[in-house]
DNA sequence: TTGCGACTATGACAGTCGTCATAATCCGGC
DNA sequence: GCCGGATTATGACGACTGTCATAGTCGCAA
């Protein structure tokens, strides 16, 4: 079973939100997971940079998941995605952010996460252009979409509110 | 004369911007700013924390003020606020991001770039609603523009590419 | 029971971090 | 000239970092 690895996982993912990846140490890492230092190099052999860059793969992908499974009405997909984060936000008292930012904030993780961001791209244009959405107009409203919300998360964190990613997604429902 | 000081902030800017707040280092910024290590706290006798709140007081206010000389007309404010970004974002193989949002991550200046965040939405509704938009429609879509553009610079970062800067350009142009 | 591979415990390494104390140097007013 | 505050040079401190080597423990197969 390699519920040590997951749970150092889950820690990263959990610690990269809230200081970054810079910010945040190894010995952090383990420490939260409760999981024995001693194994860091058994389980991640690359070190930080294998443990960053596969913590922001699996945090994308369940994100990404996430964005797939929400119905096909793109209006009701967003309007769930900015619900999770307002409910990630706040039970966190607003200094949780996203996990693929921190991902492309740093060094190593910088093209995971491009490839997490273009991965929901597809993923919300191909919903809002089975609505009849010409594919470019499609491509930018998914984009725009995606790029408000990352955004608002961090005007979020800094105002410590969550009215930015409230009105983006006032703004986004009247748009799509 | 403060130059000095000055050095040290705008390396701080420059560096923060690369590398985010938790990844410079004070020796990383006087060797960029080929300031001597010696002052450091002759000049900023709160150390990094009041370096890094100095520094992202200061990026916000010239983007501020960068705002605020646009135009009245809110299209063009965000037509060119954006080919600021793009230009930036060029000139430096995307790896440059905005000040404000490494310290909207950072723990030290966290609240000074929520405070720049209040202020450029505060100067972008101010125009929108100029143009006889109703005043809670001005601020939702004053926040959607920074928001979207913020988010776009991080995606950007990424995927090494300018095109969400493009995308979130033509979408804002269409909307305001 | 024995053996072997997977996993963990512990401590150390070289390097860097923020910070500061101390001493040296610079430079404008007397 | 020369004094005094502003500024800089230098080196050190304790803490922390990523990384790794070594030794130990565990559980399953034979």
């Amino acid at each position: 079973m390699a519920s040590t690895r997951e749970a150092m996982l889950d820690s990263a993912i959990t610690l990269f939100r809230q200081r970054g990846v810079a910010a945040t140490s190894m010995r952090d890492i383990v420490e939260h997971g409760q999981a024995p230092r001693g194994s860091i190099y058994h389980h991640f052999p690359g070190g930080k940079e294998e443990l960053a860059r596969e913590a922001t793969q699996r945090a994308g992908d369940f994100i990404g998941s996430l964005l797939t499974g929400l119905a096909n009405d793109p209006a009701e997909a967003i309007e769930k995605f900015i619900g999770f984060w307002r409910g990630a936000l706040a039970s966190a008292d607003f200094l949780d952010g996203c996990p693929i930012a921190s991902g492309a904030l740093s060094d190593e993780a910088r093209d995971v996460a491009g490839a997490a961001f273009t991965s929901w791209e597809e993923t919300l244009a191909a919903h809002i252009e089975s609505k009849g959405v010409p594919v470019d107009r499609a491509e930018s409203l998914a984009t725009l979409a995606i790029a408000s919300v990352e955004g608002a998360l961090i005007m979020a964190r800094a105002q410590r509110s969550d009215e930015p990613l409230r009105r983006v997604g006032q703004e986004l429902a009247q748009l799509i």
